[in-house]
DNA sequence: ATGTCCCAACTTTTGGGA
């Protein structure tokens, strides 16, 4: 089973891109995160043209996840009790998978820090409340680097959001209802950035963090077969300033 | 310190968000 989570900064700029990669890389499941679609705008038949059926959770200008998936799509759940689109739930192909788009908090100061706190937390109350009979994986962008080995320089982002303690302890909040980063299993010290700012040539100065991040179930962490950020897909013609993160799991 | 991209709208330019 390949799973790919893929913040695309606007479905609708980004549909020929999304359509190419999937054709190439012909994941079981992608997660999406940022489609800024409202729900009877999702282009469901372009993606049933290559064999995916996808859940949408679209609110229109901002946020909107989804699960797209060829290997079944049952048992949809939308949101959290913030009635933002930054959430979608569903079963596919025996896995439990989530598409989260977490706020991105904008400053240690703003309100919508402390909404972005108040939003993980209620995202570790309903993992660690999950049906353990069934294995999960949880995907997308966490606006959060979990450690400084996950920025390009801890030293220019001291005072920032995305690299605060209160944030980080909230992905390890996460991680203790049973869970484990699928990159770091695998590559537990190379940077394995998944964003880089469009200004100022970041991309070329590799100036990224990783913060789009796939949360497994302990259990399949044995299971890991690959795990990696396709650092292509941020190149070229209208690129998303993701790239995507896929892992490969034998089920 | 911010050089880009994407969206909406009192739309051909500006403001908000990331």
């Amino acid at each position: 089973m390949r799973v790919a989570t893929w913040n695309v900064n606007s479905l609708n700029a980004r549909l020929e891109r999304v359509l190419e990669w999937l054709a190439a890389n012909g994941p079981d499941v992608l997660l999406v995160q940022e489609t800024k679609l409202r729900d009877e705008a999702f282009p469901s038949s372009a993606f049933a043209d290559l064999g995916y059926e996808g859940a949408h959770v679209g609110q229109g200008q901002w946020n909107g996840v989804a699960v797209v998936s060829r290997v079944g799509l049952d048992e949809v759940v939308r949101g959290l009790s913030d009635g933002e689109a930054r959430l979608v739930g569903a079963t596919c192909g025996g896995l439990r998978v989530y598409s989260c788009y977490v706020p991105n908090g904008r400053a240690l100061d703003d309100p919508h820090y402390a909404y972005k706190l108040a939003w993980l937390e209620e995202l570790r109350g309903l993992l660690a409340a999950r049906d353990r009979s069934v294995p999960v994986l949880i995907g997308g962008d966490f606006n959060v680097a979990p450690a400084d080995r996950d920025v390009w320089d801890p030293g220019a982002l001291e005072g920032m959001t995305h690299v605060s303690g209160p944030e980080r302890r909230a992905l390890e909040a996460l991680e203790a209802t049973g869970l484990v980063d699928a990159v770091r299993c695998v590559h537990p010290d190379e940077p394995c950035f998944t964003w880089w700012d469009y200004r100022g040539g970041a991309f070329h100065r590799g100036w990224g963090m990783r913060i789009d991040l796939v949360y497994l179930d302990a259990a399949l962490a044995p299971r890991v077969r690959a795990a990696y950020v396709d650092r292509d897909a941020r190149k070229g013609t209208k690129p998303s300033d993701h790239a995507p993160v896929v892992v490969e799991l034998d089920l």
